[in-house]
DNA sequence: GGTGAAAACCGAGACCC
DNA sequence: GGGTCTCGGTTTTCACC
């Protein structure tokens, strides 16, 4: 993992459909071997996946919130629970007073209402705190470029 | 924006390195069709870009934590300078008692610690309050398969 | 690890329905 | 809109360094 792994990364995070002959001239690497390196991040699980980025809004999902979940009980085996609400992006365990913090994605303020009914049929779930996005200012990937 | 169309975006947020020629087997279209429908989902902006999922802690950016920004004054027209902060990987301009909440990834918690040093130092900002994640559930994309 | 080239494969467009 | 075909570029693999 050195700078040129990193500036490959980098890269790939911008566009990941460049060809590698140019990621090769952005790193002064041949394609060839830009192609082995990222074969290599890809194996080692550095990069994850290829996906594409996609506008909620189109998705028909304008609304935006956070809300911090409370509980009676352990939440750290309660991962598919979660997982089986399809409005949810994100779910953490956190430290603090609430136990599980999520990120919403919903068509309308009534839909993230009902996304709350269905956390609390959660087991161990006892209160909820949204919070409602009002603008993104940015959603971005990891910095690829910062020291560690 | 038919059902095809969010088959299509839910095969590529699975794997944007997808083939044309597998992406129409699996929605029943010919390879040409699913690539100009693919082609019109990115010129109407439903698709923004294609992009790579980074594992943050091969990074050496293994703690996260997101941020309540309490100011002062209209954090509406500060996005530049959160945007400036590398370790910031979303920021909203939120309804309720903070004004902005962040996403930080960070390599420790004495960075995370200097990246709020860096937050107040924005005009405006008078407090903050961080959660620290433990674990991550899951981070996954929009659910492309929502009525809406 | 990197290079350079060969071969298989795929993306992008033209044309017709 | 969708299907089919084709061409040029790209991925992928290889022997060699």
């Amino acid at each position: 993992m050195d700078d040129i792994d990193r500036k490959l990364i980098a890269a790939l995070q911008r566009d990941a459909t460049t060809a590698y002959a140019t990621l090769g001239k952005e790193v002064g690497l041949s394609a060839g071997a830009a192609h082995e390196r990222v074969r290599k991040l890809r194996e080692r699980g550095v990069i994850r996946r290829t996906t594409v980025d996609v506008d909620p809004a189109a998705l028909g999902q304008g609304v935006l919130a956070y809300v911090m979940v409370d509980s009676s009980a352990w939440m750290g085996d309660s991962a598919a629970a979660f997982a089986a609400i399809p409005e949810l992006v994100e779910a953490h365990v956190i430290a603090g007073s609430a136990s599980v913090l999520v990120k919403v994605r919903a068509a309308t303020t009534e839909r993230l209402q009902d996304v709350l009914r269905r956390l609390y049929g959660i087991e161990g779930v006892s209160g909820t705190q949204a919070t409602v996005v009002l603008e993104t200012f940015f959603e971005r990937g990891v910095a690829a470029d910062l020291t560690g």
